[in-house]
DNA sequence: CTCCGATGTATACGGTGTTAACATATGGGG
DNA sequence: CCCCATATGTTAACACCGTATACATCGGAG
């Protein structure tokens, strides 16, 4: 299999998929164009279609690696933690790190970001794996997985986890769009940091027991 | 000033937003494509010239008219409520109208909400008159006028207010995405519904002092 | 070795954004 | 009242995109 530099490419999708994400890394999804991709793969643009069934599939593709960018990241963020040896409190430590994570990304890679989550993701694609990172999971099961942590360990009374990933996801997706699209782009990005650690306080806040633990300070 | 129907349009510019919004409102901000604009102003593509810069413009003119739906929205939950007497409970009912007036739109007309909010409105535009509602102000207005009103009202502590416009648009807009875009779009709408309320009692919870307000009237 | 399926090519079509040159209606100044 | 400058629309063209069809070639299974 030695990699023949003939026209027979190899692993055409897999290129395509790569020149896909980095034309979204920097344009948007919108930037992710057939043509442009099998141009850069060094391949006419209908042999595209022998690994795709048109753009829409194309762009599925490159939002699933987008999406498993964005896991990777959530993980890194979580592998940064130090065990405290309170079972309670490293739940919610590594509960935050999925916010924080996700966001970081959004902010680093806003266009890699506005791709990951494009209005095709429904619940379909939720255990892809070409959307998980390295612990396999998805960025929506890195979440899910992190509340079923917070009952387990006692942090989270179980009857707030039904429905719990959405109230979750709502904050900080929220404020990951705000942040490179809304109001607060142009902004310091250290309000923008402030802004990202109330709004996971405000969801700890909503979906734990202890609405006393927000402090004045 | 007889309208006349000769290739004289009368007004073009309103004619090719119009269209573009109806163009919007099933399809999204994909399906406004300036050339069928122009075909249903019965009029030629480069006609569109003499009132758009490009493309971009007349998208980000269909877009401050979705906002200003948006803000006629919320106009209107708002306008349904009847006031108590207490002005801390009226001051909360119509902040939490803003929520639910945005969340309401999103879910009914889910192709001009993404149209309204795109990666391209920031902060210059938020007191544009063309995306404001009857009362003149942009939705974004709405929310801060509501958050304002919560301070004199004494419903909120004025510390709290620094950035809660923030807050509070993002736990709403991302449940408005996930309801429409995400996994909660094949679920459930009375799920949604009870997501909506929880939501909005989480951002209330975050920024108000008193979480036993939340009445489940 | 031969043949056949998988993969890439060549070419063409319609649609889109955009531009340049041209035409006409409109309204204000001589 | 006329005339012409300007605003507004038309015509025609260009480059690009997604996509389909017919053809060419590689590479392995029999």
């Amino acid at each position: 299999m030695s990699t023949r530099e003939s026209y027979r490419h190899g692993d055409l999708r897999r290129a395509l998929v790569k020149a896909g994400t980095a034309l979204a890394r920097k344009g948007g999804p919108a930037a992710v164009v057939l043509r442009e991709a099998t141009r850069r793969a060094g391949v006419t643009a209908a042999a595209a279609y022998r690994h795709f069934a048109d753009h829409q599939a194309l762009l599925e593709a490159v939002c699933a690696s987008a999406q498993a960018l964005v896991a990777i990241a959530i993980e890194r963020e979580q592998a940064e933690l130090t065990a405290t040896g309170d079972p309670r409190e490293d739940a919610i430590a590594r509960f935050r790190a999925v916010g924080q994570g996700y966001i970081r990304f959004a902010r680093a890679e806003p266009n890699l970001f506005r791709t990951a989550f494009l209005p095709s993701q429904d619940l379909h694609g939720i255990d892809d794996p070409a959307r998980a990172g390295r612990t396999g999971k998805t960025p929506f099961r890195l979440l899910t997985s992190a509340l079923d942590d917070l009952v387990v360990s006692g942090a989270m009374p179980p009857q707030r986890r039904t429905g719990a990933e959405f109230l979750a996801w709502s904050g900080v997706h929220g404020l990951a769009t705000l942040a490179i699209d809304g109001p607060l782009r142009a902004l310091d990005p250290k309000l923008t940091d402030m802004l990202t650690e109330r709004v996971i306080d405000m969801v700890q806040e909503g979906l734990l027991i202890t609405p006393q633990a927000k402090g004045t300070s």
